[in-house]
DNA sequence: AACTCCGTTGCAATTTTTGCAGCGCAGCGG
DNA sequence: CCGCTGCGCTGCAAAAATTGCAACGGAGTT
């Protein structure tokens, strides 16, 4: 939008730190760029750069600035998703961040039927992880957060929750296959592959090992679950993932199963957003199929 | 502002009802504004105005714009008053809605006791009735509203409430003087000086009167509260109105006391915002004084 | 002390915006 | 039927704004 040329401007040398660098991102000079941030400040009223010997940095009242900026670019583009629905057309973006367990499975099959629905519709996924994921949120980059056990939940309005517990992945052939209620001590006499500590099912089951005086010293660890699972494959250890992520093939070398919920709680899958915010349409009926199909699998 | 300059241009055209009329109203040829409008809806990417015959009016669309641009720009000013609160100078302009009785004692003095801390802070009053008043507030033209028993209340975000009785207004050397316990049949038996229908006074007394099978028959109905006052004093009539726009001066021709409760139900002084709104510095913190102005009065 | 990278400014070239005049259209009144 | 009025819209030239170029001074770095 040709309006808003001061703003994409200001947030470039935000993003660059210099009004040259900044310059060459936006194809102009640096004399042009120039002009325009200090006739923005002389209209606005006050400075919103410091001019440090390296470059600019926003100063406070700049950081206030660039949140109302920011909020009203995306509700401007909420306006236009309302005219578009407003006129049959739904088209739009929806913008998601979430954690890795639901790329392989969930989110595909269904984003695939949102847009069977409505081919005008276009989707960003983010991998977040739990912090990442509610920053997404309050810097207006992400519409929508699906995400197991989050942490702060300020400014994160909860959509949809879903009771997930912690399941254990391992080889069909192992010895775990065979037990039929699956106990953590059972799990940690394995070989153990687990996700990075910031991620929430580590979370849950470094809990539980400690309310037993145990450790968790895992073999492999990784911020990759899709690792993980293949891992257990070479080795026969055992890896731990939410259900969402997994799926059951009779073909297939892996199993998994719950972990007892006496030795490890479940965790919380939240579908949220920000804070009050009004959502675009595509955005609002998007979180809408997604609570639904999440509330299919309480059920299950 | 001049990156506003669109949003200006729209909005006169939408008063205006006609290009070239806006043209006039902003020094503009018809021609140049017609192009803009043309530019914007290109970006927008639908159109924004119906083409009739005699002018140019908002499509549902464009309302929906409307609604953002109104929004997006009070949302500046209250960035623009929070830099300015930042940089130690309390800048900022105050826009109140509010019922009459509010004009001659209670609004002027905390109007200045707050411009005598911050002269920089400038007010605008507007007269509103009970239904006006929340209007203006969702339409961005009024930071806040105190007003006698508004009417919605969807949108309504109360920030203070004040019970008032209903006060009977009377000569000094009249009948009604000498009574202690003001009964609502005393008053009745004089001449009526009522406000007008719309009034929050005038539906309280119609409630209680109807509640006993009475009429109320105003011999002088009026929407000033001004020329009640003023008319009581011609004939021995009794006039209406809340007490925190009447004021007792010995030396005053006029008196006033509280019709019995027993008769006639208090009303609710509410002072109140957009629900959900961030209010600019300088309007948040006079809300906070007129709170506290409040409070004190109930104690009284 | 030489060097680099920064924001800033004067001036000319360029691009954008505007005003002017005129077009076609649709109601209105005779 | 006509002329009249007020409307949105467009081609073209004038006016205004934005931009690029070159250069300056300042502050760290080597």
């Amino acid at each position: 939008m040709r309006y808003l040329r001061t703003f994409e401007l200001i947030e470039a040398v935000v993003r660059a730190g210099s009004i040259r660098r900044a310059a060459e991102d936006t194809n102009l000079t640096a004399s042009a760029l120039n002009r325009r941030i200090q006739a923005f400040e002389q209209e606005f009223g006050w400075p919103i750069f410091e001019r440090l010997p390296r470059g600019m940095r926003l100063n406070p009242a700049g950081e206030l600035l660039m949140q109302h900026i920011r909020s009203h670019r995306t509700d401007l583009t909420r306006v236009q998703s309302q005219v578009a629905d407003l006129a049959g057309e739904r088209r739009g973006h929806v913008s998601i961040a979430c954690s890795q367990a639901l790329l392989p499975y969930f989110l595909p099959e269904q984003i695939a039927l949102y847009r069977s629905a409505h081919p005008g519709v276009t989707f960003s996924v983010n991998v977040r992880d739990r912090v990442q994921a509610e920053r997404d949120l309050a810097s207006f980059s992400s519409d929508l957060a699906l995400v197991f056990e989050p942490v702060h939940l300020v400014e994160f309005e909860v959509l949809h929750a879903l009771e997930q517990p912690v399941h254990a992945v391992f080889r069909r052939d192992g010895a775990l296959a065979r037990r039929s209620d699956l106990r953590l001590r059972d799990c940690l006499n394995h070989a153990l592959a687990l996700p990075a500590q910031a991620y929430g099912v580590r979370r849950l089951l470094e809990l539980a090992a400690t309310r037993r005086g145990r450790a968790l010293t895992p073999a492999v660890e990784s911020e990759s679950f899709e690792l993980i699972r293949h891992y257990v494959l070479h080795e026969d250890a055992v890896g731990f993932q939410i259900p969402i992520g997994l799926k059951l093939r009779p073909d297939d070398a892996l199993d998994h199963r719950a972990v007892s919920s006496r030795d490890v709680a479940g965790g919380q899958l939240l579908l949220g957003q920000m804070k009050g915010r009004a959502l675009p349409v595509a955005s609002a009926k998007f979180a809408q199929q997604l609570a639904l199909a999440l509330a299919a699998r309480a059920t299950d």
